[in-house]
DNA sequence: CGTACTCCTTCAAGTAACTTGAGGTTCAAG
DNA sequence: CTTGAACCTCAAGTTACTTGAAGGAGTACG
């Protein structure tokens, strides 16, 4: 049969999934996609089975998954006897911690916000040693500077 | 003079910093803390100066500002003819990079939730290959797999 | 069939910002 | 004087790739 079977060569795999060429040899090195089928002359090739595994990892990657994480993400995704719940538990978890970081960056993002006001208002053009930026920085307030 | 002037070792100013040892060290190999003074058998000493600077770099680095822009605003810190708006500019830029940053992850938020909450009305507890998760992420919909 | 041009190859090193480990020295207390 | 914590240097590891050098493979054109 064997009807349809696309192969390509590295850069248009790359161009297809979003990613550089040097990424799909570092994940091949990696374990994370399979040694490619090479061409007499020694080039990888690849079929839209690839495609579709490269892209998993793309969007795994662009959710935040670590290397590792995906690593169990493919296993689950093929395994049969394993069921979709440890799956969920691995995006749970990274949910949790996306919502951690969200607070962390929306607590910076007010602090930032505060040094920037107040330095047009109390120090502004003044000699940069004068700066309230630097008075607050300076003074071991643990997470206190901006209030 | 010379009043009070306390004189500490590494593991000292670093726990008054809130940073390890090995991370001053590391500071001072790359410019960050001046060369510190040693005892006769050579161990580094620091003084409430050395704590005032360092607790400068680490409150920047919480802050996200990289290490090269961490130079930058030491140099702006200690100069007196350059002038307090140039602080803010690099304030204000960060403040936009941090703004972006909260709605990527705003979005990954609403992403991830959508996973986890489809894999548990559509597939809980079957087959990991069959996990909705699974469908989505390898079809190369750019962005675009949980609405 | 030669040549030009792009795409591909491997291997090594660089990036950020530290952390970890090995193996040995110094300091302060008792 | 001995013990134990703290310190020293130097090298390598971490994450997830990127960048660069030097050269081979594939393809289109004349």
């Amino acid at each position: 049969m064997n009807l349809h079977i696309r192969v390509f060569g590295i850069g248009a795999l790359a161009k297809a999934a979003g990613v550089t060429t040097p990424t799909i040899r570092y994940y091949e090195e990696i374990g994370l996609l399979p040694p490619a089928p090479r061409t007499a002359g020694g080039q990888r090739t690849y079929d839209d089975d690839d495609l579709g595994r490269l892209t998993f990892i793309k969007q795994c990657r662009d959710f935040g998954f670590g290397i590792d994480q995906v690593r169990l993400l493919l296993d689950l995704s093929i395994s049969t006897d394993r069921d979709c719940v440890e799956t969920r538990d691995i995006a749970q978890r990274h949910l949790d911690e996306v919502r951690e970081k969200l607070a962390e960056l929306r607590l910076l993002e007010r602090r930032l916000e505060s040094f920037v006001t107040r330095c047009n208002a109390a120090c502004a053009g003044g000699p940069g040693q004068d700066c309230v930026i630097f008075k607050d920085m300076a003074a071991p307030t643990k997470g206190g500077c901006c209030r």
